[in-house]
DNA sequence: TATGAATGAGTATTCATTCAT
DNA sequence: GATGAATGAATACTCATTCAT
C-alpha cells in the first residue's frame, strides 16, 4: 500500500502498472489481487487510509475551543504541510475529478467547525465563510504542492490578515 | 479534435482510447495518427483550443478600464460558465496535476490586470490579492463545474459583499 | 523458441508477426513478451541456440589432431548438413546482413584450427588459406541449402582433389 | 527508384516504408503505386536495374578473348568494387534469401566464359572450376561489401597464385 | 501526371487478472 | 499466505494501398 501511495500520487493511477507496484514492495503481482481483489481495490485502501491521514490533520482545529484560534490554524493548515505528507494530499487533489474516489463529505466536520467559529465571531454568513474557508485551504494547499507559492510566509501573513486576527 | 475534448475531459486522458475516439468522430484510426502523430500530439492540439477559448474568456476582464469593474467582473467570471463551455473548463482543470500540459503563466495577463486594478484602488498588497483572487476563482470554478456548488447567486453575492462593491 | 526458429528460417524475422509464432506455438502471444521482452529479445534467444548447435558441428574438426584429416573434414561440412539442421543454418545465413545479429568472430576458432592444418601441411600462407576454406565453406553450403547444388559427391571430390588429398 | 534502391539496401525492404522512400525522394507516396501497383514492383524494377548494373560489370570478362586474362578479370572483379556500386550489390546479396528476386541464371553468362577459359587451359573439370570461381567471387564480395576484409592486395595476389597466373 | 487525405487491416506490446502450486 | 507462470483482451501505432481531385 505504501509503494502504491506513492506511485499512484507521483504518476497517477492509470499510469501504474500493477507490475511496477509490486517491483518496487518487492512482492508479488498476483498478491495484490490476493489482498484487494482489485487494482481498484488497492486504490480504494490506499485512498481510506489518505483520508484517514488528511481527517487527522483536521483535528488540531476540529478540537479547538478558541473560534478565533481555529480560524488561525485553519489558514496555516496548508503552509504546515510536511514534505513526508505531500504524497497523500497529492494522490487526493490528483483524485478530485474521480467522481468513484472524491467525498466532499469528508471536510463537512471541517466546514463545520468553522461554521461555529465565524457564528462565534458574530459574522453574518458564517456557513458561507466556513465553506469559502475551506476552499480557500484547498486551492493554496494545491499551489504549494505544485510548488508554486513562492514567499509563502508573507503569503500568509496576508490572508491572517485577511481575517484581521 | 471536438470528440477528443469531450471524451477526455469526461472520462479522462489515459482512460479514453483512440479507438473510441476515431469511432465516435466517424473517422478512421489512423487518420489521428496522420494528424497528430501521437495520443499526445492529439492532447496538445486540443489543450492549445482550450487555453485558447479560456483566455477569450478572459479578455472582458483584461480590457475593462475601470478598476472596480474589472474585479467585478472576475469574481462573476466562475458564475458566468456556460454548459457548453464545461467540457474545456473541466479537462484544463483535471490536467492541473499533469505538469505537461498545465501551463500556469496562462493566468499571468489575469493576474497583471487584477494587480493594477487593487493597486487602483488603494489596497496594501495588490499582487497577493490578485493571485488570491485568480485562485478563488479557479476553486469556486471547480465546485461549480462539479455541481457542488448551490444557491450560486447567494454564494456570488456573499463574494462581491467581501470586495465591498 | 522452436517454433520461432522454424518460422524466422523460413519466411524471415520481419514477415513473422508475434502471432503467428504463439498461435502456432498453442501458446498466448502475451508469453512471448514476459519471457523474452521484445521480438528481438526472441531472435536473440533463438540465434544464441543457432550459433550453439552450429559450433557443435565444427567440434569434430577443431579436435582432429590430423591437419590433412581437419582439412577433410572442413571440406565435407556443407555437404553433411542434414536435412533437420537446414532451419538453422538458413537463419543464420539470413541474418548475415543484419549486422546486430551476425557475429563473424564465432567463427574464428574454426579459422584458428585450419590455419594450424596448413602450417603444418607446410603452406606459404596458412592463414590466408583458411580464411579461404571457411568462406568456401560457407558458399556452398548456402548454394545446398538453397537447393542450387546438383550432384553433390562429384562437387565435394572436386573439392577433395583441389587439396590434393 | 534510386532511393529505394538506397533504402532496400541500406535498411532491409521489409524495414522501409513507402512513406519514407517517398518522402526522401520528394514525390508523394502515391506515385509510387501509380508507377509500380506495389511496394513490390518498385522492387521489381529496382532490381531488374541492379542485374542490368552488374551484368555490365560483367561485360569485359565475357567478352576477353584471351581465356588466361578472363580468369584473372574474374578474380579481379570483387577487388575492384567502387563504393558508389556498394549500394546494388549489397542489395543483390542481402535478397539472397527471398527466391522471388533472386535469379541465379544471371550468372550463366559468366559460368559459361569460365568454363570456356578453364577448358582452353586444359583443365579437367572446367564447369566445377568455373562453378566453383562464380562462388568465390561472390563470398569475397560479400566479405568486402561487409567491410570484414582486410589486406585486400595481399588476398588478391593469394588468388591470382591459386590459379597460377 | 501527380497529389495527399483517408483508410483499415495488421503489429508489437502492455497489463489487469487468473490459477495451479 | 504467497508465488509466478500464463493468459487474452485491449491499446497505441504503422503502413501499404485507395481514390477523389
Amino acid at each position: 500500500m505504501d509503494t502504491a501511495l506513492e506511485l499512484f500520487s507521483n504518476e497517477g493511477f492509470e499510469s501504474t502498472p500493477t507490475s511496477k507496484i509490486s517491483n518496487e514492495a518487492g512482492v508479488s503481482e498476483g498478491l495484490i489481487f490476493r489482498h484487494f481483489t482489485n487494482k481498484n481495490g488497492l486504490l480504494q485502501a490506499v485512498m481510506l487510509d489518505v483520508e484517514d491521514r488528511i481527517n487527522n490533520l483536521f483535528q488540531p482545529i476540529i478540537q479547538c475551543l478558541d473560534p478565533q484560534m481555529a480560524i488561525k490554524l485553519a489558514i496555516s493548515l496548508p503552509f504546515s504541510i510536511k514534505k513526508a505528507e505531500y504524497v497523500f494530499w497529492r494522490l487526493k487533489y490528483k483524485l478530485k475529478w474521480e467522481s468513484a474516489y472524491d467525498n466532499p463529505d469528508n471536510l463537512q466536520p471541517l466546514i463545520k467547525k468553522l461554521s461555529w467559529a465565524f457564528y462565534q465571531l458574530g459574522q453574518n454568513e458564517p456557513k458561507l465563510e466556513a465553506q469559502f474557508m475551506v476552499q480557500t485551504i484547498e486551492v493554496i494547499s494545491t499551489e504549494i504542492l505544485k510548488g508554486n507559492l513562492k514567499q509563502k510566509t508573507k503569503y500568509k501573513n496576508f490572508l491572517l490578515d485577511k481575517y484581521e486576527f
